[in-house]
DNA sequence: GATGAATGAGTATTCATTCAT
DNA sequence: AATGAATGAATACTCATTCAT
């Protein structure tokens, strides 16, 4: 029987070897390599290249929207959730340095290819800031004049750039002088 | 000058073609019918593939440094600066908008292979927005608590995300209000 | 006995699919799917893919040679054997469709991978129609004149052909009058 | 630009290599040994392997056609006509041995593949034979209650198993004495 | 300078065959 | 004996780059 685990493995291995060469430079056998499974085997547990691709969005993704929302459902404070969300991603982004790259570099190119993709598994991830961002609306905490989408897509931006240049120079700052300076900069601004 | 003219022509090509199908996914003759020249000719003026796309950043990021540069001079006040900033950025990427799918896309990539590059032309970008702060900060008018270099990246990370998803839902949203209210949340923050 | 008849099950089932999709473009997993067997079973049975082919020609030829001998040993008369046995041929040909194909379009490239192999099982088919035709001569019905191999292949050719020529166009022509036509033109000729 | 010359050039070395080795196990990078170009050339002149082999069918029987169709025009009696097109279609085969084997081979493949195909150039050729039948059906040469369908399937039958068959034993008989056999066998029969 | 035909290195994918269960 | 997951060799095709014209 053509086993979850090893699925699980080549997603694994695709994600560390697209991370680090790019997914057109990454070639099939690099992922085989580094899962320890013949090429071939790889056209077992996946249709082609591409869709290896997706599979790493679609799982990890998955997991990334599962982990963070369990542990946002025990804050219901707006503000307190959004502090946490930042902290959250960029700790699970640090977590999963190969993630992070991948989503950096290749979900950008695959929005393109897939239109469609990016409102499905991300667009659902996506949609964790800006449902916090409508919580705070209605709760008064948040101004009403901010459009959602537009704070979702402006956040999530600002996330993933920091989740980078933070690993590149990770030993200057903490994580959580970084969340807590971007959640200060969203939240109560740059003003003095 | 007529060498010129053509490498221009190229690189404006390329832009175009480099949007719309991906780096890898284009191929040089695609370049080469836009651009109307033999496929023969681009390498009279580019090294190979790769180099074009670094000529494509460096000279279009050159202009966008220059233009952009200019115009934040007239202005001396750094709240206003960087309301400008951001308006200006939005702006001409919503004018050459091959270019901000490239940058959005492509300069990822890029950063991961030429780990240097950014710190040149893009960079040199990069630094008007870590100016506006530091000025701000030595002024009094941001507060000092706030890395310039993070600032920096948030704020780039959040205005490259936005620039793709405006034109993506473009006729929504003008771009003085999308300006206006990431300047609201960068300076004022979503608090009510 | 069990063995034996799972031999025959896949020999059957190869028949079909190299008959549907061409020796090369079917696949072991193919036959395997058609025989209900899975592909390793088929490496009990048979060395390689190539020596499924062979068994093909071997087995079903080998049942052609007997069931048609032993019908044409009933009767003496070499005109009517010759006559007996090209509508036996096309008989045959047309019960076993499948098997037909494989003869008109896999025989030839095998004949030209196994140089020996058409002197073997085929050649021993073909055997049938130079005796009738020496026969004949033997008894002074057919001339002399004619050289028996050349008149075997020459008949051999002319039904082949007619054999897959009468399965597209079945429904136009009995088998009796093809039959008779080609008896027809191959002893009295073609003259009026 | 791309001259005709290296089509042809690629079409004969295609023809030999086919014939060598068979379609499914000729590599294109043998074909592109044998025409002395880069196995990308070939690309520039056939979209695909399997468009090479029509090409081959295409070119080679269209010069047949042409070739035959002039000799056959200068002879206007049906029985003579006949006799000509079978030495001249043994003709051609044996100056072009590598034709031959195409044709005797890989025809009936493709004929499987592209139904249509057979339809167009090679019953082009087919039709040169029923011609004559009916021609001498009209001037009362040939029986009448002949099928001119199936004796053009018979005829071309007959002589393609005998071209490779007398390739084969090419020194025991003359070119002359078959085509002789053949015509007598068709026209008189094989009655003494 | 300009061209575009020619080159050939590079790689995703297939599938006959094997072998642990 | 039977299975079917795993293997990895084999190859059609692409496309960046070159160079003769």
């Amino acid at each position: 029987m053509k086993s979850a685990d090893k699925h699980r493995k080549i997603i694994r291995a695709a994600t560390k070897v697209f991370a680090k060469k790019g997914f057109f430079n990454a070639r099939i056998s690099d992922v085989a390599k580094e899962a320890k499974v013949a090429d071939g085997t790889i056209y077992l547990y996946f249709n082609n290249k591409f869709d290896i691709l997706l599979s790493v969005f679609e799982q990890e993704v998955g997991k990334l929207i599962e982990h963070i929302g369990q542990l946002l459902e025990k804050e219901s404070d707006p503000q307190k959730k959004l502090t946490l969300f930042v902290m959250l991603h960029l700790e699970e982004m640090k977590k999963n340095r190969y993630l992070a790259e991948v989503i950096h570099v290749e979900l950008r190119q695959t929005s393109k290819l897939v239109k469609e993709y990016r409102k499905n598994k991300f667009n659902e991830y996506l949609n964790i800031i800006s449902s916090i961002i409508t919580l705070g609306q209605e709760t008064g905490v948040f101004r009403s004049d901010i459009r959602p989408e537009i704070a979702r897509q402006l956040i999530f931006g600002a996330l993933d750039e920091i989740s980078i240049f933070y690993t590149e120079v990770s030993s200057q700052y903490s994580i959580e002088e970084i969340s807590s300076q971007i959640s200060n900069i969203m939240q109560t601004g740059l003003l003095a």
